[in-house]
DNA sequence: TACCAGGTGAACT
DNA sequence: AGTTCACATGGT
């Protein structure tokens, strides 16, 4: 009804190169909700609403300044892409990948819902984020999304009480974290001024982060583009480039030298072709929609808290 | 039913 | 230092 043309309330922005749909549904943010041809969701603590029609973004309640930022506008997509040609298969990724974006997310609500992604699909993640807005978030203006809760909301709970919105084993970790987050003993705005290794030795002492939650983080909220994650997909298919067998960590390390500058990206551009079943690997097939993913299995993985002197990306 | 999911941390050899 | 196991929940 609306499509192409803006209702009254709406701002109008160009976006060449932007996805908003894959950006939002490629495992990065759980806190954005389908609706009305958009997604409804929260910019920190306002409430937007935002749809697509080409390169149009039509936007609502937000400046579009934040707007840009928020969805990292400024990151230079082709220089991206080029950074991996010489490597096939994450080019080809990246062409799939086209309007993918890697956000500015508010650094508290990316590292409490990080935390409660270990051992969830995607699709679970995002039903806990919901239950915990709708149980914690305060109420901005009738019929709109409410905000992620802050630190202390959560703090102020119990663990009984957090396992209600399905955290499972996640609910200690979360309410631990608050805690030392709504104390100020943690600053999680101070990471931002620190060197990534030192910043991911930060978020690893938190309890529930380990190296690879703690690597989502610092790609997903503080901008450290190069910083690979190594989760059962992407561990499964740097796993699928070498014939030898190797643990988390050397998988991290083969994958920021192979991926280049922009790993973190292309990383992601690997994740997201790979769980929607479009990513060729050698000696398999693509999954069909309906099937599960046929990718190779890989050994027991480890993880492995971060030590110093264990420099991956300085 | 059994298996898997954007893992972590503690207790084992 | 390397291995093994428990940990909650929801979906196929």
């Amino acid at each position: 009804m609306t499509k192409g043309r803006a209702t009254a309330n709406e701002g109008v922005l160009e976006c060449p190169e932007f996805d908003l749909q894959m950006t939002i549904d490629s495992g990065q943010t759980f806190h954005w909700t389908a609706q009305q041809g958009g997604y409804s969701g929260c910019i920190g603590d306002t409430p937007v609403f935002l749809r697509q029609t080409g390169n149009v973004l039509y936007y609502r309640g937000i400046d579009p300044v934040l707007l840009k930022s928020y969805f990292s506008f400024d990151h230079d997509l082709e220089a991206i892409r080029e950074s991996c040609r010489r490597h096939p298969i994450s080019y080809s990724a990246a062409l799939a990948c086209r309007g993918l974006r890697i956000m500015r997310q508010p650094h508290w609500e990316c590292i409490a819902t990080f935390i409660l992604s270990p051992m969830k699909q995607v699709s679970h993640i995002r039903q806990m984020s919901l239950a915990l807005r709708t149980s914690y978030g305060s109420e901005i203006a009738i019929n709109t999304p409410r905000p992620f809760p802050n630190p202390a909301v959560i703090a102020n709970s119990t663990e009984p009480e957090l396992r209600r919105c399905g955290l499972g084993f996640r609910a200690k970790n979360l309410l631990a974290t608050a805690k030392l987050v709504a104390t100020g003993e943690f600053n999680p705005e101070k990471l931002a001024t620190m060197n990534t290794m030192n910043a991911r030795m930060e978020l690893c002492s938190l309890p529930g982060i380990g190296r690879k939650v703690a690597n989502c983080i610092l790609l997903f909220a503080y901008e450290r583009l190069d910083v690979v994650p190594v989760d059962v997909w992407i561990a499964r298919i740097l796993g699928s480039f070498r014939s030898r067998k190797s643990g988390l960590l050397q998988l991290e390390q083969y994958g920021e030298k192979l991926l280049g500058p922009y790993a973190g990206y292309v990383q992601q551009f690997l994740f997201h072709t790979a769980r929607t079943g479009k990513l060729e690997l050698p000696g398999t097939s693509p999954r069909s929609n309906s099937t599960r993913a046929s990718l190779p299995r890989v050994a027991k993985l480890r993880t492995i808290k971060n030590r110093k002197g264990l420099a991956v990306s300085a």
